[in-house]
DNA sequence: TTGATTCATTGGAACGTTCCATTTATAGAG
DNA sequence: CTCTATAAATGGAACGTTCCAATGAATCAA
């Protein structure tokens, strides 16, 4: 049991008989003290049960070195994908990084970024929540705190974005279901309150236009990003009365529900109606149907956005380029076989 | 563009007309202040653009109110319910806790605690990395810093626990697949350096022995909790030359591993091989076939490990009640239909 | 021997807050 | 009108560190 109050570097000067400052050196390996000395001190150390307080020392250093995620939801394995790949990055760069989660809650969202702040952060990485205010991160910017946004962008904003190519990304999709056939697509899920969502429905639009799918013929149905999201807007599409053939989701877990619900009513995934999912997490490939899906290499964004942030602490700067990912359809068993020319039926 | 260097309480003070140890008194909401002074001050804190600076009042205040979730796989759903189970509980108790990822790895959790100790944390929840030494969480200890440790536990330690009951989940899931008539039985999955492998074998082992099971028609491998390792632990399971009919995986994760070697060998899991999971994930109930799974009401554990910690810090002490959570055996397809009385071969 | 030069160590002030002990203002009692 | 009680606001010390300027010791050239 060692004594109640905690050890300061004046206890660890008085064991090792010297002063404060050669302990703070000592601390930050400082070239200019004797070896021996920073033995002697460093066993004191040890000795005392010191634990640094590193809120003392930023009272004065100004600069911190604890960098902040802020994920929108943790539960999904696409955000907890992208937190891994930064933190590889970080930890080879010897930070710990904090992750808070705001679970979609543009309120949570205010309190996770005020307790940040307060904690005296060096810098922010952040997906936003969906529904979040544009000035929200105003207080952050006056701040001088540098943020970079991962994977979703605010409408009007002068922060960096890291992001993949989701219009090009939902132009290869949709292209890949009219080339095998279809005519009567649907996208499925998500919410136009989302920059992201108007990324990838304005590359599905484009592709159809460009290859001769009548607006008429598009079925555009939005829900929640979840499989019961996805469950839902199936339900939807397919009470109309020329219901779609082939249908491009929001995101995978939007593509899982709607590959359920196909089954509830009696539709084999793949064979009668094509999926196509978007992100392409890991379960995709190991599901039955394995989901066609859109590539975003979600590891590789976050180590670049964790790049981007440490660089922007480096230079004391709260700019940086914007950077799209690339972006690659991998073609599975869901999106089916190539439809042999049928009725086109349309309008 | 406000000013360059950050505004304080004095600042806010010269603002607002009044000392720093008033605008102090504001900021803690005291009611010592006349209510006209208090929105002054107010008013002063929004034009300076203050941010309130919490080391520096850690500094005197000696508690802090950070309070660090340790996860040792943010990639795994279970441990992101975990984790989301928590912060509801503190959500509502007005505190963000920081997460941080030790990607089951000793080294960074290392890392990790250290970082959350000089941050000078309050509390931390702690979801041990395989492998972590008995020594671990000692300057944790001696620093008074109180720990519970949710869903693993350390071989000797005086940490609280709050994890689900393992050995009755196994032991239920076991006598499901006796009592559907199989006969030789396997337990796939996990690493014996976790003691939760060992409390889930042991309930797997008791209910064969009870049941009449003889040890030697039972297989045992070991593997990585990932459905990759589960994959592996099928391979290895067939190859033998009286293979088991039926198994009880170490997490669900192994369970859906084990799914998919069963369709890559051509055998269709639920009907030609009884697969039963532990932990019951979400998807669990989604996947083809639905997975029958060891319910532990994960977000549950969260929310009452989150609760201990709260209880914890505010009675200043370091020790509280373990908590062995009820479990509950989730019956779906993959353990499929009762075997009718095929032949017993057993030794 | 002396002065300059380098190396190792040191004391003091500062960082932004909280808390205690005071001070000042206001009101009420005698 | 004085005295006491209460309410509201304040100055100063303290928290644990870093950084700067200064000190002391050792080495070396002249």
């Amino acid at each position: 049991m060692a004594s109640r109050a905690k050890a300061t570097i004046f206890d660890i000067a008085r064991e090792a008989g010297v002063s404060k400052s050669t302990v703070s050196l000592v601390l930050q390996g400082s070239g200019l003290i004797r070896p021996e000395t920073a033995v002697k001190v460093r066993k004191a150390i040890e000795d005392v049960g010191y634990v640094y307080n590193r809120g003392a020392a930023n009272l004065r250093k100004a600069h911190s070195n604890v960098i902040g995620m802020v994920i929108n939801d943790l539960t999904n394995p696409f955000f907890a994908e992208l937190a891994v790949g930064m933190e590889r990055v970080f930890q080879s760069a010897g930070i710990v990084p904090f992750i808070a989660n705001t679970a979609e809650n543009p309120v949570r969202q205010e309190e996770v970024l005020k307790s940040l702040m307060e904690q005296g952060v060096a810098g922010l990485i952040v997906s936003p929540a969906r529904g979040t205010t544009p000035g929200a991160f105003h207080r952050l910017e006056t701040a001088g705190v540098p943020v970079v946004f991962a994977m979703r962008r605010l409408p009007e904003s002068r922060i960096p974005v890291i992001a993949p190519d989701n219009h090009r990304g939902a132009w290869l999709a949709a292209a890949h279901l009219i080339g095998k056939g279809h005519r009567r697509l649907a996208f499925f899920g998500g919410s136009s309150d989302l920059v992201v969502y108007h990324e990838r429905l304005g590359g599905f639009r484009e592709a159809c236009e460009a290859l001769g799918i009548a607006a008429a013929d598009i079925t555009v149905v939005e829900g929640e990003t979840s499989r019961r999201g996805g469950m839902a807007c199936l339900e939807t599409a397919m009470s109309g009365n020329e219901p779609p053939t082939a249908a491009l989701c929001f995101n995978d877990a939007v593509a899982f529900g709607v590959m359920l619900a196909l089954r509830k009513r009696g539709l084999e995934p793949g064979a009668d109606f094509a999926v196509v999912g978007f992100d392409d997490v890991v379960e995709a490939q190991h599901y039955m149907p394995a989901l066609t899906s859109v590539s975003v290499d979600t590891a590789g964004l976050g180590e670049r956005a964790a790049h981007a942030m440490l660089k922007m602490i480096q230079s004391r700067t709260t700019r940086a380029e914007d950077h799209i990912g690339a972006v690659n359809l991998v073609i599975r068993e869901s999106s089916g076989p190539d439809r042999l020319a049928e009725t086109g039926d349309a309008a």
